[in-house]
DNA sequence: GAATCGATTTGCGCTGGCGCAAACGCGGCG
DNA sequence: CGCCGCGTTTGCGCCAGCGCAAATCGATTC
């Protein structure tokens, strides 16, 4: 990848927004390629924090593991997406542990190099500051979901939620372009395979959903998923 | 409350860290002494959100509140800390309520002077990241709790996060140094008034806690609530 | 100190959804 | 083509913890 091709990946990148064109070009020299085959792991939780990442295209999921083996899944992260930077920032050990779902290149800049980034446009700083936050919401949604909410209506804001970060308009719905197992929809929604298959093969008999097996999932009718995430 | 007086609160705050005296003192300046007496609210979920406010004294809760009128209590917050911040930076409204529990101090930076504080003090806007990212790491442990763990464990949990940021000495333990309610414990961990109510009933009987009412509660054996939090 | 009011405790019944086991496809491979 | 393996479905039993109601308890007020 040149610097050019660098470029153009990078300003679209929400962390750059508001740079210019020269900023952009030192942003893309500053870079390293990191090319991750599917099923690999560029870091693992409890690794040390020395590199901010950003995806330049593939699709990663991000897992948190317990002590005694449960999983969480945090997300599912596309091209743009910030990856490790908090853990950097705080100078802790990375939370989580990130697995490509599909080949990927991250673009890595040392701790070092990117301080001196955000120091000479500081439009990075305000930039990372409003993902994070994003970050924030998503969490405390999910987290009041988990606290408040029974299966039916956490497993429709999940779904909704992959929908609006990552579908795809395709006839007959909208699609989630990647495979998903119901085994992590589960760890996304704070419950077990079992009741995320029983609740799908409802949704399905309904015509809500649709896309068995390891095909990608099609939202029928996402009026109806609404309707079912907000229902009191 | 003089210039003076505001640098003394404003150099022991996180997200001022790293700024010297001329910077402190400009800090200082544009702040805005904002009291709020006990039960108030300085604003309100769903409010538009133009301020950043930081705690000089008192104690406050952070509550969300679903639409159907469920609550769930992020959490308490005391001197120094960041409140409001992150819909700040995002332009969206604020995502959840704080409510004083004492007589509360409130310093506040409009959102132009305090992006302007920014660009003239990058450590500002680093600090600022440090902290969100600390917020985001606590939602992915609470996330992770109430996704994997019963209630037992995530009330231990949840009471050795507050001590671990409020507790205090005292003889006989550790004391979470303002009243807390079964309700707001409930709030905080994900379950109802009433398993709380039993859960520390069962941990008074084993002198693992004690203070009953609106007392404080005091922990007396933290190393059996982290064994708790812990087992597998 | 009697009355009041909110918080807490406790008993009891009930159920959502978890856990396991077994059956069942679907896709891949030899 | 038939076998294998993994993801999924389904049936069934069970229990942690929720919901409600009633009894208590403490603190506060007058």
């Amino acid at each position: 990848m040149d610097t050019a091709a660098r470029i153009g990946l990078i300003e679209r990148i929400p962390l750059f927004q508001g740079l210019g064109m020269p900023d952009l070009d030192a942003v893309a020299r500053a870079a390293r390629e990191r090319p991750v085959r599917k099923g690999d792991r560029p870091f693992r939780q409890g690794e040390d924090a020395t590199d901010h990442y950003v995806v330049a295209w593939g699709r990663i999921r991000l897992d948190q593991t317990t002590p005694d083996g449960q999983n969480v899944l945090l997300r599912f992260m596309g091209a743009g997406d910030l990856l490790g930077s908090v853990a950097v920032f705080r100078g802790t050990p990375f939370p989580a542990t990130p697995t490509a779902i599909e080949d990927c290149m991250l673009l890595a800049w040392s701790a070092g190099g990117f301080a001196e980034l955000m120091q000479r446009f500081p439009a990075i700083a305000t930039n990372a500051i409003r993902i994070v936050g994003g970050r924030i919401e998503e969490l405390q949604a999910r987290l009041q979901e988990a606290a408040t909410q029974r299966v039916e209506r956490r497993l429709a804001a999940t779904l909704l939620r992959m929908v609006k970060q990552s579908g795809r308009r395709v006839e007959g719905g909208v699609e989630i372009p990647f495979a998903v197992s119901r085994q992590e929809l589960a760890e996304m929604t704070a419950t077990t395979l079992f009741t995320v298959s029983r609740t799908l093969a409802a949704w399905e008999q309904e015509g809500i959903v649709s896309g068995k097996r390891s095909s990608h999932l099609v939202i029928a009718k996402p009026h109806r998923l609404v309707q079912i995430a907000e229902q009191a």
